[in-house]
DNA sequence: CCTTCATGGTTCCTTCTAGTAACTAAGGCA
DNA sequence: TGCCTTAGTTACTAGAAGGAACCATGAAGG
């Protein structure tokens, strides 16, 4: 891995989790990496989200450029959500950072449970 | 890439967000991923972060067993940090991360004024 | 001898953000 | 008539983030 100055990496790392950092973004990303998704089948997928965290969630990625929103003008509303090409690259990222949740919960529950006793 | 299903993964990734996913705990883990830094090395090297914030983000990372605190009983103070095995995990995935910034910033910076502009 | 500096914090207070609940439009359906 | 749906918005509240000031301890400077 090729590591940046330090100065350069930290300003772009504090841009970039700024961005993708929150606490909804990457797993608002992870959910459309698998394809089109409308609002309600997110909400519904991503427990304890709240409504007005999904939709301000997904206008600043929308902003950002990572995700498109496609509103089809029929009643009831349907809004499709996708990946921009340019979320399209962080999608390795994204199931990277899950894949590794995936593995290493357990031992972070055991470190936390195991300093809290002291 | 494997997905994982929906709800497994959305749970897994609620949770490891819930910690790593916060505002700066990944821009710590970047800058302890180039070796041990003392308290106010980390302070000077990311800009912004308050005392408090990093001694709270330090102690959640402590914690959580991603990163070690050795504490030298000298005066002054001197405190080191280091990843531990398990913070090692995380490296190359904040690494990339990082990298990905660094490559799409502008991209994300053109679609934001687009975006703004309308 | 008195002041100042360095380090790694803590405490208090303010501001800001995340989350909750209620409301909206507009047509379909019983 | 009145309730269902979707995709939000708005107003309010609780909790987290951030800023400024303070602390202990010894060493160094004048």
């Amino acid at each position: 891995m090729e590591y940046l100055t330090e100065t350069e990496a930290n300003c772009r790392a504090r841009e970039v989790l700024d961005r993708v950092g929150d606490k909804w973004s990457m797993v608002v990303l992870y959910n459309l990496s698998t394809g089109t998704h409308r609002f309600t089948e997110l909400r519904r997928a991503i427990p304890g989200i709240s409504q007005r965290m999904l939709t301000v969630t997904l206008r600043g990625l929308e902003r950002d450029g990572l995700v498109s929103r496609t509103v089809h003008p029929v009643i009831p509303p349907h809004v499709d959500y996708d990946l921009t090409p340019l979320g399209c690259t962080l999608r390795e990222i994204v199931g990277a950072l899950v894949g590794w949740a995936h593995q290493h919960l357990d031992e972070i529950d055991q470190a936390r449970t195991a300093y809290d006793r002291v």
